[in-house]
DNA sequence: AAGACGAAAGTGGTTGA
DNA sequence: TCAACAACTTTCGTCTT
């Protein structure tokens, strides 16, 4: 249910409100998934098999016991083959086709383009050459892939974000993607701040010209070296704080520090910094 | 009443002996 | 391997709008 529409070139959000029709949780039985249901099924899947867990039998029958049509029997036909197949390759592709469709529910929650998915696919097929899904939840090391993804194409996604979608604790995340990093001898930059700012700002509702002055700040504070060792989302938030206030579209510091996934207190040390540094005087109590 | 402020103590990751 | 360290968070009492 959380679905937005983004412009490729801008990052604008277009439209919200679009329907993630899989469900949002996993379930390990059917016991669980019966529990867990709200709505019952969706579709009959179990009817002549659109999932892969349906057992066919090998009479040419249907359930009432009449005999099927020569196109229906082409078709089971095809569908015990794959049955088949899908037998024979090991527990690889067991894996990867889990991993798979959590990272379609995953990545369609975040809205995160299939350039990008595709990306994050990639780097899971690598992961799991490198066995490094063994001990490791399949959930964890996907969104580990989506981050990096996401990080790798400039259109990073706070670490808090991806946690929450995937119900995978932070922590764990985190150590999955710097897992990632050294094995796959990957190495990606810190995050650019400036690379938030249309989330962002769409998020708040804040027009461009508030957009423009924040990475105006932002390009200046990082010429000051303000940004060296600094959380590049406290960095975000703060410069979209003192542009909101220049340009008279005030937002507050828990708002902004909402969307940024920082506390308010960041935001605030990091805006008073740049209100000194860059000295925009209008901020300041003093003459 | 809500927002902003800043001090103080706690957290998890990085670094260097 | 461990301790020091920097940045950020949590919490909370106080001031400002």
């Amino acid at each position: 249910m959380r679905g937005e529409r983004i412009c490729a070139g801008c990052g604008l959000v277009l439209s919200d409100h679009h329907i993630d029709t899989g469900a949002e949780w996993r379930a390990f039985s059917s016991e669980e998934a019966d529990a867990r249901s709200r709505v019952g099924a969706p579709m009959r899947y179990t009817v002549h098999d659109k999932g892969l867990s349906t057992v066919i039998d090998w009479r040419d029958r249907d359930t009432s016991g009449r005999k099927l049509s020569p196109s229906r029997r082409s078709e089971i036909y095809r569908l015990r083959k794959w049955q088949i197949r899908s037998r024979v390759h090991g527990s690889v592709d067991r894996n990867l086709a889990q991993a798979m469709s959590e990272l379609e529910r995953l990545a369609s929650q975040l809205s995160i383009p299939k350039s990008i998915r595709e990306l994050a696919a990639l780097l899971y097929r690598k992961s799991i050459i490198k066995k490094l899904v063994r001990g490791r939840s399949i959930e964890a090391m996907v969104a580990a892939t989506l981050y990096a993804a996401c990080r790798i194409r400039q259109k990073p996604r706070p670490l808090d974000e991806v946690a929450d979608a995937s119900r995978v604790d932070k922590k764990k995340l985190g150590q999955c993607y710097r897992l990632l990093l050294r094995s796959l001898k990957i190495k990606i930059p810190l995050s650019n701040p400036i690379d938030y700012i249309p989330r962002f700002a769409s998020e708040l509702s804040l027009s461009s010209p508030v957009q423009l002055r924040t990475v105006e700040i932002l390009k200046r504070s990082r010429e000051k070296g303000l940004t060296i060792g600094r959380d590049p989302l406290g960095l975000a938030a703060a410069a979209i704080y003192v542009a909101s206030i220049l340009l008279d579209e005030r937002r507050t510091q828990r708002e902004i520090a909402e969307v940024a996934r920082v506390t308010e207190v960041t935001v605030r040390n990091r805006y008073k910094e740049i209100v000194r540094v860059l000295q925009i005087d209008s901020l300041n109590s003093f003459g």
